[in-house]
DNA sequence: ATAAATTAACTAACTGGTTAATTAATGAGA
DNA sequence: TCTCATTAATTAACCAGTTAGTTAATTTAT
């Protein structure tokens, strides 16, 4: 028998998560607003009812697709500060990790930005889920570890000095902004899924050399 | 008589406005796709039916919406580099003027980037509203005017080189980035209306010679 | 036999969009 | 200046199609 009494997987195990990835899916290129619950289930090959067996409601389908995505990402890329490398170590694994975490599914950070605008109750579930409950004080403290970070560079001319709030959203913006504008670029500058990733090889070289450029007294 | 024949402004003038304002707040903060045309109609405080009198459909109405928020916004940031100033100068123009248009409706920049994001074919309308047809080659040729200043300062030594391209994204995502991702800034650094506009402030000063900084050779 | 997995068919509510009727400015002519 | 036809603005009621969600029956592994 199985683990606990609980028989499993019958005919086609693996359905749920087709149906998940449908709706990753459906969701990432329409949003909760735009994708029809319908198109999911096409996308999965199975009927609609299931989606409703699995997952109760679409609200509760498109947050299961939202946490999977969230909690995909976000720490592959916080593990770079959770080192205790040198700052400037840290800026360049950062830059390297989100960049190369993102750039095989480069629609997801205008999902994930476009989602969070429109639902912003999601964060919180969102981060609870990832710091594990009280998510404003994991971050605080995050924040003042930075702080004092960034205060000993400066102290001894190292670097100049910066309000970790302002150098977090600098950093965050500089790796995360060319996906979310992606649209953007494709067509103001005209850029091709090959103009794009070289683009992307170019931007991870540079990148760090540029924020810490930027932050020399 | 009037102009030609045409009879006007009966009986509310305004109305049309009142709608377009409407809808404005509605797909603002929800979206196309999750916007509804009764909620915007409820909110213009007019009949259903008026909205497609005015504008023929949702998808209309959303364009219409779009349109006039896009064209507000892009010209004024433009127009930092249309004038003869030094790089330097134009830089700082372009943050100050940047951050002075958006910050009293600072939802703005989430929602273009959203509205973008799953609908990427509105992204030709507005352009070419903007340029005046053939955005792509406008583009090229602001890009490539660009890339003569940076290459001019990085010979003179005044400046590193940098491709036009990055610098470009670099300067507008470290603009844009910390509006589009305000709900995450609320959240995360607990920051509340006051605290977001002092940190506006802030970033303001202090982003121009964060951008130069990071220019420098 | 049992219980999970899956489906076809259905429904109740809602959606964007239409229609036909009503109201009120406007300008032209008597 | 007083009709009066004209035309724009506005509405209530309606419609057909779609939507998320349900149900009851069927299949299948154990």
């Amino acid at each position: 028998m199985t683990s606990a009494g609980r028989p499993r997987a019958k005919r086609d195990s693996g359905t749920e998560a087709r149906i998940l990835e449908a709706a990753r899916a459906v969701f990432v290129r329409s949003g909760t607003g735009g994708a029809r619950m319908q198109e999911i289930a096409a996308e999965a090959g199975v009927n609609q009812a299931l989606l409703h067996y699995y997952f109760r409601s679409k609200d509760q389908l498109a947050q299961a697709v939202f946490r999977e995505l969230g909690t995909r990402i976000v720490p592959s890329i916080l593990g770079a500060f959770a080192s205790d490398d040198s700052l400037d170590r840290k800026i360049e694994r950062f830059v390297h990790a989100y960049i190369d975490a993102v750039r095989e599914s480069p629609f997801i950070p205008g999902y994930i930005l476009a989602e969070l605008h429109f639902n912003p109750e999601r964060l919180t579930t969102l981060a609870e889920q990832i710091t594990g409950s009280d998510p404003a004080n994991a971050m605080r403290s995050f924040v003042e570890r930075l702080r004092v970070d960034l205060n000993q560079q400066a102290a001894i001319g190292a670097m100049r000095s910066i309000a970790p709030e302002q150098f977090l959203v600098n950093l965050i913006a500089l790796c995360v902004f060319p996906f979310a504008a992606r649209p953007v670029l494709r067509l103001l500058l005209g850029q091709d899924d090959d103009a794009f990733s070289r683009f992307l090889d170019e931007r991870r070289a540079e990148l760090p050399d540029f924020i810490l450029n930027a932050l020399r007294p």
